[in-house]
DNA sequence: TACTAATCATTGGTGTACATACTAACTGGC
DNA sequence: GCCAGTTAGTATGTACACCAATGATTAGTA
């Protein structure tokens, strides 16, 4: 007679949730970041935002809002903090008065020169290779098409 | 003679960023536990720390800090709310009066037979198997070990 | 034993993150 | 040109998340 396991595995146990190492682990490395973020001025999140405009620079909030996966209200605050600091500028466009413009200043192009070690920084204190990283990064890209469904 | 791409990559590429699929992936997944935890009155750190209650019950705020790797300064408000819900008691230790016990009400150890389906309902709309989720969770474990260094 | 250092939780400040409600601006159909 | 319905962004309220400072308590030590 084959025997069951008499202690059936728990299903709450929170080192088993997956939603638990997500959180633990966008916290973490975002942590990593912070140090290296801080002499540019920024934020995680802000640096995401640069990262965008840098790829392309007139965007509107809603566009970055699409991208970014984030609602406007959390973007609203955030991009006037970025203009505050002077790496962008905030006007209405001429053709839609209803969309914000979002352009990188001078200031905000330039500081991607300093931006460029941040990625190599941030792989060496993580001390993984690139494909663990690329293999990871495609696995939470499907993970987020499955869960925006 | 053998020619280089001529558009070298970009390290800033948005999509490339691991520390941006993770905080999606993060917020989106959370996004997934959100009306399903609504029921049961739960934000998502607050599902977390009932997990670690369920798995034993008078737990320190320190205790629950290092677990759940929150900063005792979240935990503090969040833990009142959790208290003011009815789910969990906030004493202080008779031996050490520093600490506060987090003990679980009636109420709050009756709600882990509702909880019990969760995991199922979360991976059931999530649509990946088991063999993934598990894998992801190991990938993500080491992450949090380089990133915590 | 008195003094000092370490530990634990809370508080206050800044910055996300999301939901809801709201205003201004655009659209198509008439 | 007008209007119903849509869209873009903002304002507000609640809830994290982290940091630094504070206060209370305990532990360590001369």
């Amino acid at each position: 007679m084959i025997s069951t396991p008499s202690i059936p595995e728990n299903p709450l146990e929170l080192e088993r949730q997956v939603c638990f190492a997500l959180a633990v682990a966008s916290r973490t490395v975002i942590a990593v970041y912070r140090p290296i973020l801080e002499p540019l001025n920024l934020t995680h999140p802000q640096y995401l935002v640069m990262l965008a405009l840098w790829e392309r620079s007139p965007r509107t909030v809603k566009d970055l809002s699409t991208v970014l996966q984030l609602d406007p209200g959390t973007l609203s605050p955030l991009l006037k903090r970025l203009e505050a600091i002077g790496y962008v500028e905030r006007q209405r466009d001429k053709a839609d008065e209803r969309a914000l413009a979002l352009t990188l200043t001078a200031k905000g192009t330039e500081l991607r020169r300093e931006a460029l070690k941040i990625p190599f920084k941030v792989v060496e204190q993580l001390d993984m290779t690139f494909e663990e990283l690329t293999q990871l990064n495609q696995v939470l890209h499907k993970v987020i098409a499955k869960a925006t469904r």
